[in-house]
DNA sequence: AGAAAATTTAATCAATTGATCAAAACGCTT
DNA sequence: AAGCGTTTTGATCAATTGATTAAATTTTCT
């Protein structure tokens, strides 16, 4: 599907991304992934001992392409608004090129939740980082309103990813193509931006 | 599985739907549900031709179960400030007794669109209601920030419903049990109710 | 009661599923 | 070219799937 070069264990790998993806683990039959990688159906069990292990093999990385970018702003030793900007930014661009990755992780994360041992590590490390101190440090010096970080995260998250999440939903209610859908998520993520900052910066520290 | 005078047809539909939001419709065997209701697996052939036409079923009521509540409330003659806090408190309740019902219908949606056929008149109402009025109003008078109405709902329904969408997530990062869960949960609504209210009724209009 | 209709059951169907196997094709070293 | 390990193929397996059938049972109506 891809370039030629790869090879057959990666084009497995890109094609069940792919098909797995679209559809779901429960959706998604190995022979579909054969057919999308252009491969006899017996190379899957070949390379991966079963769908089962080739499934957690992809969701290991679709879950570290979800978190490994958001732990890594997280870490950065930058002010909070500017954080708080680039990890919706982030997240935005993330879901532009890739629009089912949430709703994917999270429903497989649902459907068998022990899926997760394998990135439960990293998924840990988001609330305790960096952000967190940072966070305490802000309310500490009377510079936001005085909240635990795992709120001001899930708020962060909830409003660009639920976004994606109901994408076919909003697309069906406004009557929306791809391009009014692009469109209305771009002006909804300067609006959240704004929203969640200006709640937590408040305009007068009442000293 | 509940009380016993109820009709075959009406147990089917009762196992069906538990076991269709447990697992989905791909991860639902018709074998599945026979035996949650403790029924003959024939009959749901004989009630419902098929396991497809019994999910379209099943799936219409669920995604009323959604809306219906919210379309009554967006059409209430109450202030915006209670009609806000009110849409999101149903929300919240109607997630607190069914988690995953959001989940569910936003998987299968993504999976397969054309199944809100049977309700997309209902999800094509609830933007084009007397709420949309009633903002564009606000705005008029200078009550509220000036932005479109969907966006308004976006937010609304996003800080509640991600909540849910992301709860194993959540229970797993902060290693919270079913009561931690419901605490922060709990928490949370307060926070973002505080934060869209305050959004959009800024404290001085600058006259 | 007794016939007719509706419901329920057990058995079974064809199709699809994930997985395995032996044989064939390929690539590499000698 | 010969030998050897790796990769690929086509065929096939047992299990499960959604669905159907005819017979058995229950309910309904007269």
């Amino acid at each position: 599907m891809k370039c030629l070069t790869d090879s057959t264990e990666e084009r497995i790998k890109e094609a069940a991304k792919m098909v797995f993806l679209e559809k779901g683990f429960d959706g998604t039959t190995t022979r579909d992934i054969a057919q999308a990688a252009g491969i006899n159906s017996a190379l899957m069990n070949y390379y991966f001992r079963s769908k089962e292990k080739l499934f957690q093999s992809i969701f290991n990385d679709v879950c570290t392409l979800m978190f490994k970018g958001m732990l890594e702003l997280i870490n950065q030793p930058i002010s909070l608004r500017d954080k708080i900007s680039k990890l919706m930014d982030h997240q935005f661009q993330m879901m532009m090129q890739n629009p089912n990755l949430t709703i994917f992780i999270m429903n497989e994360l649902r459907l068998n939740p022990e899926r997760l041992y394998g990135t439960i590590g990293m998924a840990k490390q988001v609330p305790e980082s960096i952000f967190h101190q940072q966070i305490e440090d802000a309310i500490a010096q009377g510079i936001i309103t005085p909240i635990d970080s795992h709120h001001i995260l899930t708020m962060i998250i909830a409003n660009i990813q639920f976004l994606f999440v109901s994408k076919p939903m909003t697309m069906l209610a406004q009557g929306l193509d791809e391009a009014g859908f692009n469109a209305f998520a771009t002006r909804h993520m300067e609006y959240v931006k704004d929203m969640i900052c200006e709640y937590l910066f408040k305009p007068e520290p009442v000293t």
